[in-house]
DNA sequence: CTTGCTCTGTACCAATCGTTCAAGTATATT
DNA sequence: AATATACTTGAACGATTGGTACAGAGCAAG
């Protein structure tokens, strides 16, 4: 079978959401990915500050192709609204997987991917605002809506893995979710 | 000057919270609080590990004395929760500062620390959801509200540390604050 | 079979990790 | 002043860190 670089960022991801990105150490990301050092090597030659920064890229696809995009432009708002909120709790797993950019964002790792740390939630907030103000809020409040529910479910994914209680997560969305219908 | 352990505590606080507890070395332990080795494992002889539990202990401490126990138990809970509004903003410095137990649950030092960081957020909820009682709340809807509003903190914290936007911390919490009001 | 290329395991490097400790200086008690 | 205790120092320990070097494995094309 071969491997390919975009087969490892999934493992890759998992490593630095569970240990972060001082914890994961190269013996710690062989073993979550199957692959030798030389491997890893080979496909990230800038060592794991490009293995971090290329995850990013990844989750940030991800999201803008899933959510922001829908989020920005499709015609039915609510519609694009209520498949977001199925995605985060899909994605975050009930927030037993921990956010990669939020965590980030809390040690001083986000020195070393600011832009990419404040793009991924500017782009978030901007395009939930967006969703929100088609489906009738004025742009003051959507802009409000949206930090708030965004932060909110940072804080769901925070407050579920303090607790180990995916319960607590689905209950803070769900009152989140309250705020984006009209 | 004669140090104390307690006064050791603040600088080790800062430094895991600057760091994390992977990211805070010696080196940058020592260098933090201006003592050698020696002194550390003088004060703290098991190890870095000791030193984080004694400063999660102390910052429950001081939540438990300045923000728990007034919500559980001050005749005017309004007063009570715009105690804690206030205590929260100038605590966390509207988000450049980050909650180091909010920290410590993201990344995997949770499972060493795993009691410690699970009260601090169960006592927080608590407390204030009895606060919202005694404001005339029916229990459900006191614990869903608390429930809410500690998470939203969380977020905000981390949302202002991604975006390095305080202004952003203060608009979530002014958000969240409405909910504690009757 | 040979050539060329991508991929991989092993050994190795200097640097740093958390921890220990013997020796020292302060401070308090008598 | 003498003694005991509290604190501090900095060197050194073995283990592990991120990163490099490189020879060989695997495979496709010629």
């Amino acid at each position: 079978m071969v491997m390919e670089r975009a087969d490892v960022l999934p493992l890759l991801g998992e490593a630095f959401r569970e240990h972060g990105f001082e914890g994961a150490s190269l013996s710690v990301i062989t073993k979550q990915t199957g692959l030798g050092r030389g491997s890893l090597y080979h496909f990230f030659p800038g060592g794991k500050a490009e293995m971090a920064a290329v995850v990013l890229e990844d989750i940030d696809a991800w999201f803008e192709r899933e959510i922001f995009v829908p989020l920005r432009s499709e015609a039915d708002a609510q519609a694009a609204i209520d498949a977001m909120w199925a995605a985060v709790s899909a994605y975050f797993q009930s927030g037993q997987r921990v956010c990669l950019v939020g965590a980030f964002a809390l040690s001083d790792t986000r020195d070393r991917f600011a832009s990419a740390v404040n793009a991924y939630f500017e782009r978030w907030i901007e395009a939930l605002a967006d969703a929100l103000g088609r489906l009738g809020h004025d742009a003051e409040r959507a802009d409000a809506i949206a930090e708030q529910v965004v932060a909110g479910i940072q804080g769901a994914i925070t407050l579920a893995r303090a607790r180990r209680d995916a319960g607590l997560f689905e209950r803070v969305v769900a009152g989140l979710r309250v705020m984006t219908e009209k």
